[in-house]
DNA sequence: AAACATACGGAACCGTGTTCCGTTTGACAA
DNA sequence: TTGTCAAACGGAACACGGTTCCGTATGTTT
C-alpha cells in the first residue's frame, strides 16, 4: 500500500505527512458536501468543511474534475468490473446489458448533479468526461457486442453514443418526482432489440 | 397590430416609443447572440450587441427565461400546432408521433444550450420550463393517446416524462459529432412500441 | 413650452472560481 | 535537540458574470 518509493521508475520524493492528511480530509469533506449540495458545491464550502484554505484544494486537485474523479473512482471501477461479471453470470447478454446499465443509472442518479456535469462542455471537465468514457465505454462495447452476436439487439448501436444518452437521461432525475430516468432508459434499451 | 387600447379590459397605458423600439432591438440582438454563443451568453454581450445598457434588458425581460421565451415563442407555437396537423395528415398515429418528436428534436439541437437550460434547476428558469411544458406536453399527450388507442404503443408512457427525456437526449447534441440525438430518440420511440 | 413620468446607461454590488504571497510546518542533518 | 530549507498552508486579492441602484435623458401630455 505504501507507494512512497514504489511505482514507476523515479522515487516519488516523500510527500509531507500533513499534505497526505489534508488530501484524505479533503476527500471526505468533498464526499460529504457533494451529498449535501451536489457536485457543483462552492469550493469555499468544501474548504470550510475540511477546515483548510481554498488554495489547499487547488494544490491537491487542480480542477474540480480531479476532485470528483478521486471521490468516485472506487464506484466507477466497481461498475466497470461488474460488466464482465454480469456477462459471465449466466443470463442472456441482453439481460446482462440491461442490468449493467441499471447499475450505471443507479450510480448517476444518486450523485446530485453528476450527470449534468458529465455533459458540461466546460473545458475544466475534460478529464472527467475522459475518465468516465475511457473506463466505461469499453465495458459497454463488450456487452453490446455480445448481445449483438447473440442476435438480441441491432448491431449498429454505438457504445459511446449509448453511454452519453443514458447519462443524459439521468440529468435532473433526482429532484423531479414525475421523472423516472430508469423507466426511460428501459425504453431505450428495449428500442435496441432487433425488430423480431 | 396596434394593441395600445385593444385587448383585455383595462387600457394598457401607452408604452413609450423608445421602449417599444428597444424591446425589438433586444429581441433581434438576443437572437443573434444566442446563435453565436448559445442561450447562456453573458447579459453584457447582448446589451452591447443591442447598443443598450444592461438595466434595459432587465427592465424588458426580468429573467433570462423571459428573454428566451420571447425569442423562441414563434417556433414553439409552430411546433405545438404541428402536432394535430400531423395526426390529421393521414399517417398512422405512431408515425405522426415520430415525426412530431423529430420536429421538436430539430428545434432543440439547433439552439445552442437550450436543451441544457431547459433542464437547469436554477429558479430563474422556472417560467421557461413551465412555458415549454404547458405548451408541448398536451400536444404530446394527445399524440400518445392516439397511438395507444391504435394499439401501436404501450399505454403507460407519460407525456411529461417523454418530453423531458427527449429534451435530455438533445443536451450537448451540437458540438459532439459522435453523438446523434436523433438516432437515440428514434431508439426511445421504437422502445415504446407494444411488444408485438 | 413646461411638467412629469417613463425609460435609460453605466457604475456599484455580490457571489463564486482562481491565483498570489507572506507565513507556517514537517523532514532531514548536524 | 536544534537549525535549515523546501513543501505546504491560509486567506487576501483578483477576475468575471448576474443583478440592482441612481442620477440623467427623453417621450408624452397639457
Amino acid at each position: 500500500m505504501n507507494d512512497s518509493h514504489g511505482g514507476a521508475g523515479r522515487a516519488a520524493p516523500h510527500k509531507r505527512a500533513d499534505a497526505r492528511r489534508n488530501e484524505r480530509t479533503l476527500l471526505d469533506a468533498a464526499a460529504a458536501v457533494f451529498v449535501a449540495s451536489g457536485v457543483e458545491a462552492p469550493v469555499r464550502d468544501i474548504a470550510a468543511r475540511a477546515g483548510v484554505g481554498v488554495a489547499t484544494i487547488y494544490r491537491h486537485f487542480p480542477t474540480r474534475a480531479d476532485l470528483i474523479i478521486a471521490v468516485y473512482r472506487h464506484q466507477v471501477e466497481a461498475c466497470a468490473e461488474a460488466g464482465p461479471a454480469l456477462l459471465a453470470s449466466g443470463a442472456t447478454p441482453h439481460a446482462a446489458l440491461g442490468r449493467w446499465i441499471n447499475l450505471f443509472v443507479d450510480f448517476l442518479v444518486t450523485k446530485h448533479g453528476l450527470a449534468a456535469v458529465l455533459r458540461s462542455d466546460d473545458a475544466g471537465f475534460g478529464t472527467l468526461h475522459a475518465y468516465f468514457l475511457d473506463r466505461l465505454v469499453p465495458v459497454c462495447s463488450h456487452l453490446l457486442e455480445a448481445a449483438a452476436a447473440a442476435g438480441e439487439i441491432r448491431p449498429d448501436v454505438d457504445a459511446y453514443e449509448l453511454m452519453r444518452g443514458v447519462g443524459n437521461l439521468c440529468i435532473g432525475a433526482d429532484k423531479d418526482p414525475r421523472y423516472d430516468a430508469r423507466r426511460l432508459v428501459g425504453l431505450l434499451i428495449a428500442g435496441m432489440r432487433v425488430p423480431q
